[in-house]
DNA sequence: GCAGACCTACCTACCTGTCGGTAGTTTTGG
DNA sequence: CCAAAACTACCGACAGGTAGGTAGGTCTGC
């Protein structure tokens, strides 16, 4: 809340052309959310992030008021991130499996691009929410019974086999996160980098066929 | 290694008569599992598992020669009570459909019994074992592997679908961890506590139905 | 000249692990 | 049989290190 929208530039004038010049602020939140995702919060000091920005510890702390502000500020903005990137599946015309497919592979897609936020949330959600000031699972919440809603429609016209809805989201949730939440894991039981191309196309190709024979009749 | 052998006990005498009279040692152990598992290996301190037991921290660091040590121990126990609990299912007779049911199960119970090991494990899972000395992969990995010549057997003679075997293991590995390791956050997200008898009952039922529903033909 | 960004130096709190010592029990040997 | 020796379990105090956060000064660009 209460956006700062980037302190430094002058008025979000030309921000595409020197996109790499990115602002102080944006390194540090760009850091933290990296060594976050990695070390969780009580395994990464502000030395660390400071370091990987390439100032001091009180120069961190002159555009964050504290590690946990720092912290909640970088889970919102992935919030955001995610919410803004699936939007446009959630928000789709789309029926029936054809939608279930969409979100799934948006999802996924989503979370390969960024699966520094997947950690960030699989920690979160482990620890039930102590460093944030938001409750992760409420602000999940709407999302999570709007889709509980559309799987119960679907069911009733026949359209899906007949199941709990919400055991199912939860199973779709551990699917998609833990492949990527638990990548050095994983890394250590297959043979392939998980996060090769090779690797993730596999994943994604898995996940949708796998759903698609538990869902449709 | 070089087991101590439970020092204080003279000779291993009748232990069963006076089960609750656990050492010192043993309720260190318990009590270091819970507060790892809740709390991770940065966030809980030596301080914190001697209070719990009624000791000071030296004391506590006279039966452990230190903190990692003391870690490694318990996940030790953990992966050892894991093995145990479920070669009775892994090794069954039974073939088929029947015995994915059957381990689907055993794991389920077993997870529902114990969900600070799983809490443990998840929490190395997404660390990648930096606290162990062992890699938990590796120690895995046989049974991996074994699991997964298992299902490509049964997909040649055509009792199961053909798809990926290991992607199906990570699947469902997925689905029986995610719930438990994040039980804090589905807490927010169902409108009954995701560890009461009920809440379990359904949860195992729908892992089963789903399972089955993606591997039968 | 002044505001924002950065710095060094410092503080307090807490962490793990060690040291020296004590009380009580067990083992040993004469 | 019993006292000396050894061992177990525990403790308070301390050392060395690191954490987050603060105070106050310097430098730079408008």
């Amino acid at each position: 809340m209460a956006q700062h929208t980037s302190a430094p530039s002058p008025a979000g004038a030309q921000r595409d052309l020197d996109s790499p010049a990115r602002t102080t602020r944006e390194q540090i939140l760009e850091e933290a959310l990296a060594l976050f995702a990695q070390g969780g919060y009580g395994g990464t000091s502000l030395n660390d992030i400071a370091a990987g920005v390439g100032i001091r510890r009180p120069s961190l702390l002159h555009h964050f008021p504290s590690k946990e502000a720092l912290y909640q500020e970088v889970f919102e903005l992935l919030l955001s991130d995610w919410f803004e990137r699936l939007a446009g599946a959630i928000g789709s015309a789309e029926r029936g499996w054809d939608k279930v497919e969409l979100v799934l592979r948006a999802g996924f897609r989503f979370f390969a691009d960024n699966p520094s936020y997947v950690r960030m949330v699989r920690r979160e959600a482990i620890d039930g929410g102590q460093h944030l000031g938001i409750d992760l699972a409420s602000v999940l919440r709407p999302s999570f019974d709007l889709a509980a809603d559309y799987f119960e429609r679907e069911m009733q016209t026949g359209t899906f086999r007949t199941q709990d809805s919400r055991q199912l989201l939860i199973t779709g949730y551990g699917a998609l996160l833990s492949y990527f939440s638990d990548e050095p894991f994983l890394e250590g039981l297959l043979d392939m980098a998980p996060m090769s191309a090779d690797a993730l196309a596999n994943r994604e190709e898995h996940i949708v066929q796998f759903f698609r024979a538990a869902l449709l009749p």
